[in-house]
DNA sequence: ATAAATTTTTGGTTGAACCTAACTTTTTAA
DNA sequence: TTAAAAAGTTAGGTTCAACCAAAAATTTAT
């Protein structure tokens, strides 16, 4: 995964609101979100796209390519497990597990992410009930019975 | 503590083998273990220096100044207390440990480092038998009644 | 004492992240 | 419906960290 921490930072935010959250994200927000020029943020739009991850249209936004899904998916599994961890086994809070895991969550294996969905026994949503995206190595590549029953 | 991640990994390493270990260490045996030109252990020996992290003399070598040893000690108990969290409560063995702790424990907040401490008793050696440095905040002040009796 | 090894100096490069100012496009609302 | 406001882009930078190569200086070992 060579993006680097900013990269996926600019990803996390992004894939969460106009993804998860259906919002039609532009430039504005992201600026804002960061507090960057919008110049920088056009910037990082453009270098995102180069790399493959967003498809970039000028002065309309972005979408995600399949590449790009694949790397935020990994990002945000892994901040949504060290969330948990932090909470579970540290009994942080919510907001406070969400910042320390946010500094973190770039810079951990995928190994001790495996690690610890195995130990909280793969779970599905997060702290904020978002969804924790399964690994294949790690929590197999079908969706349970239970799932599928809606 | 404003030193950048590389600094504090150059920190990390003199620290251990000049302080722990009792090398004389010198240029070459750091642009060795990071596998980087003479040149830019040079450089970057003396903007520890500037820093007011070590004291470096030219041709020399380096000493740690108190706020060096400060550092170093914070930098280094996050790792060994990382270490322990990895070996404990997910089964990693030493090395694998030693490796994901040096990835992450630049990003560790002292919060979760000490959760960490207080969760396995404030443990006095890692691993590897190294010294945790204690923090007041954390640990307390002083030995324990048990330390004192050597 | 001189060759070999180590270290330093000088003068670069690269890449990431950011900015300002001027410009263009889109949106809004008069 | 058009002109002003808002949003976004482009061009041309800056800064900083980390690194390197080549030449010079110093230390060490023979």
């Amino acid at each position: 995964m060579d993006v680097t921490v900013t990269e996926a930072d600019y990803l996390k935010f992004i894939y969460r609101k106009q993804v998860e959250d259906g919002y039609k994200i532009g430039n504005k927000m992201v600026s804002d979100f960061f507090d960057v020029h919008p110049a920088t943020t056009t910037e990082m739009l453009q270098k995102l796209d180069e790399r493959g991850l967003l498809k970039y249209e000028r002065y309309y936004g972005v979408k995600f390519t399949d590449y790009g899904v694949v790397i935020a998916k990994k990002l945000l599994r892994k901040h949504r497990l060290l969330e948990i961890l932090l909470a579970n086994f540290f009994k942080y809070d919510i907001e406070v597990a969400c910042e320390e895991a946010s500094k973190l969550d770039f810079y951990v294996s995928d190994n001790l992410v495996n690690s610890i969905c195995r130990t909280y026994g793969h779970p599905k949503t997060c702290l904020h009930n978002r969804i924790i995206f399964r690994d294949k190595k790690c929590c197999g590549s079908k969706p349970t019975r239970v799932d599928k029953m809606k």
